[in-house]
DNA sequence: TTGTAGGCGTTATCAG
DNA sequence: CTGATAACGCCTACAA
């Protein structure tokens, strides 16, 4: 019984091999405990069933739901995943990318941290099968499953400025990526259609720890806002914990709304108003564009867009405008 | 120059190799763009300088706390983690198992799901490196890094009982894991040590979907419960919805108490105890007895038993008693 | 100090 | 239908 035979017999590739031969294959099998071995395998195929997820900060909810979602899809294609968390660190991300590549993953699926542009680059001169999600990055045709911020964004502010809302405030992490720059965008966009002015008091593009200090000095402004947008579940949290510590009325004073659908927003007194982004679609597109790359199928490097949607709560719905303390 | 050379220099060995000659090998190294296959190493060496983790289900925090740790732990010792979710199904979990020893990691930690002893045992047999979290499987003689579930739940309810509370519930999932079990037994013996009667009504031990619907019941008892210790965040998540749904005064009517440490606990009105379990440093604990194995270095098998703490909020601590709709 | 040869476990190819 | 052989890319002896 020689190797090769045993092989055939591993890859179900005995139509013609005799029973009894196939018998004793088995047979040796289970008795010597075999277990193939992926790594000798992969060796001499150049392929690994493996492809390679890059998430920008994993303390993120959408993160959880994104690698999840990449998960099952390979699950059912029997492609394996490597989950890494870059922590919004550009040389993390860098070294997992290396780390990665050296594994000989057959693909990659990134949330880029944006400051890696000759990475990329390379990624795509050494034909290395990538996707982006959730951020574009101008002129690096690599194929980049996005929703549309500025749009939804627009949309958001736009319910407030028709319900009355005329001091308007956006809080962001820093404007490192397309992402948040696009919402500020759409923010700007809305309040300029409106012909209503872009104050720098109401707009915010800071670090996490930085958040209840700009809650704190818009508190204090003599026209504070009448309502906020937080441009994450990480902003909400921060304005939340401000917004109990000042006994903040919400939405009576404050009308609020936030990227993305966590159960804190979903279970707090009043219940905040989400918007939502598929995340769960948008981590099996990316999959699955990812998979038609490896298989050497056309792949168009274009951003695919998916909707978002505003799912509205008692939160952002102030009954009394011009009474808030803010 | 030969491939040795290469290598000698690719891995640092090149105390003694003349300088031209290292010059020339870095020279070619990034002409060629040339990055070392960690396939074919693994292949050769017989490590992969990677580890599996498998989490019993990615939905709970904890888990998110526990793969991080875990990481950050290995990126320090240069290991690789490749984190698996086996959505609290054995056979997911055996497959999981499987796919990871085909690939060749050199250990594995698991949160085991409690129904594989077959396969856990054959880790054992195999000499694989194995360490268990949070749940303890009895007779196996596998590091098991845990908390003392049963302590500290009594210790919880006598905080209650001290209290004056004399109708207090617990809800958690199905009793398919030592951590669950544990708990319970504590709960039964805190209100045994303290002479109360143990109500099946007050103590459930169901699927999520149903958490609500037993809610319910006690709500229709004629003597419905004054605290609720939810075992777990997902248990809390559908008890906060109930309470939300009926109005129902926390803590004047209902006192409230959760394991883990979550943001809809801390940020909730009023503010929830949680019962803390310092996952990450159990994680960590984890990481390096594995490491430790893997090193050959000498283990026990045992328990190595963390401290959980109450952190006690405003949801637990009832003012007037016996005045609850509950 | 550098180069050569053999082997890690698997599979593709081709001869028996 | 089955088995021998070479090769995947790297590393370790050992030879030069």
């Amino acid at each position: 019984m020689s190797p090769s035979t045993v092989s055939q017999y591993v890859n179900k590739r005995y139509h013609y091999m005799g029973e009894k031969t196939k018998k004793k294959v088995a047979e040796a099998i289970e008795e010597l405990g075999f277990h193939p071995n992926t790594v000798a395998r992969s060796l001499k195929q150049k392929k690994t069933l493996t492809i390679g997820v890059i998430i920008s900060n994993i303390l993120h909810r959408y993160s959880t739901v994104v690698s999840r979602s990449i998960e099952d899809y390979c699950y059912n294609y029997e492609y394996h995943t490597i989950i890494c968390n870059a922590d919004d660190n550009p040389e993390k991300e860098q070294k997992y990318v290396e780390m990665l590549l050296a594994k000989q993953i057959d693909g990659l699926i990134v949330v880029p941290t944006n400051h890696n542009r000759e990475l990329y680059q390379s990624l795509k001169d050494r034909n290395i099968p990538v996707v982006f999600l959730d951020r574009y990055i101008e002129g690096l045709e690599i194929p980049t499953v996005v929703v549309d911020n500025q749009k939804i964004t627009e949309q958001a502010i736009n319910h407030w400025i028709e319900a009355g809302h005329r001091r308007i405030s956006l809080i962001t992490a820093p404007l490192k990526v397309s992402t948040r720059i696009e919402r500020v965008e759409g923010y700007k966009q809305a309040l300029r259609k409106a012909e209503l002015p872009i104050e720098d008091t109401y707009l915010h593009h800071v670090k996490m720890k930085d958040v209840q200090d700009v809650c704190r000095q818009m508190l204090e402004l003599e026209q504070p806002p009448t309502a906020i947008l937080a441009a994450s579940d990480l902003v909400l949290v921060e304005l939340v914990k401000f917004i109990k510590q000042e006994h903040i009325q919400v939405p009576d004073e404050l009308a609020l709304m936030v990227f993305d659908e966590v159960h804190l927003a979903e279970l707090h007194e009043p219940p905040i108003t989400t918007i939502n982004q598929p995340f769960y679609e948008m981590g099996q597109k990316a999959a699955s564009l990812l998979m038609d790359m490896i298989d050497h199928k056309p792949v168009e490097d274009k951003k695919y867009e998916f909707e978002a949607t505003i799912n509205i709560r008692e939160s952002s719905e102030t009954k009394l405008l011009n009474k808030g303390v803010l």
